[in-house]
DNA sequence: GTTTTATTATTAATATATTAATGATTAATA
DNA sequence: TATTAATCATTAATATATTAATAATAAAAC
């Protein structure tokens, strides 16, 4: 009855997660960034700006942490800031000339990645895991669960 | 053609995380430990002592890290550290008394949730999700990936 | 129109991840 | 057994995560 701790959600998730990177992080160290850097980039992929909360949501960084990201991408020179006029809380993010030949670059060794997973399991499976991880993401609230409540 | 960057495998991962860690981060946060901390203490349950290196093991903890993680652990007086007599490059961590209360205190909860998530899916489609998992992390060469082999 | 409330990006403080390197120790080998 | 290689925990340097707070600005409410 009691769950092994190896196989809880979040070790499951997390062993994946260690298992998939170092595959992806070989070529992203090929052009020194790094994951979360390269998640900015191709977020910016076909974008011609998006704003820094917009960037948060789509790749899932924190705010906070994304602040540091695009200082450092900036610095190599990869994107730009601009202050909106229209409304100044806002800070557009481009990408220079050299961010979009670095996309161009790394966009088609990435999705050769891709490939290389999602042709480990057959498209069944691969929607199968895709439902089943949306079924485990649905909402319950705290204090369902801390009431105990099976659902 | 082109994937979707939003369902690539290191999103759709991440995105479960993300929705998953803070229904545990709750109960964490009442005994003041973090994600990293709880998953030491989880590993000593039912253990003597282990390891720094076979706690890297089981938690997937990185070992540099896991140094500051047992640092803070023992001045919480949670983890005693031990370096072994017949081998002296080990040190064995062991689990205080106040250690063993808060495992025997946040466990059930733990379980608790873990069950919440669980009783989301049926019980075929969890041992789909671990399959597929597993059929995923299956070692692949970061030079067949290069070489662009369709396996 | 002025006060209040929300929103956006950012800073601050602490904890952790990543990669490479190091010191102490043990195992392996010539 | 003297030397070399391997192992374990750790440090160092840089990057990111987490939570709370802040400054600037805009929207809402009064």
């Amino acid at each position: 009855m009691m769950p092994k701790f190896l196989d809880s959600l979040p070790m499951i998730l997390s062993r994946s997660l260690d298992r998939i990177m170092p595959v992806y992080r070989t070529l992203f160290q090929e052009h020194a960034i790094t994951d979360q850097q390269w998640r900015v980039m191709r977020a910016l992929w076909e974008q011609k700006h998006l704003t820094s909360r917009q960037i948060a949501e789509i790749t899932l960084l924190p705010s906070p942490s994304l602040v540091g990201i695009l200082d450092r991408l900036e610095k190599k020179g990869f994107v730009g800031r601009l202050r909106s006029i229209e409304d100044r809380r806002l800070v557009y993010i481009v990408p220079t000339q050299a961010g979009r030949e670095l996309q161009e670059l790394m966009l088609p060794k990435i999705e050769q990645i891709h490939d290389s997973f999602t042709q480990k399991v057959t498209p069944e499976e691969w929607g199968e895991l895709n439902r089943i991880l949306e079924k485990l993401n649905e909402y319950k609230t705290t204090s369902e669960i801390a009431s105990g409540n099976r659902v």
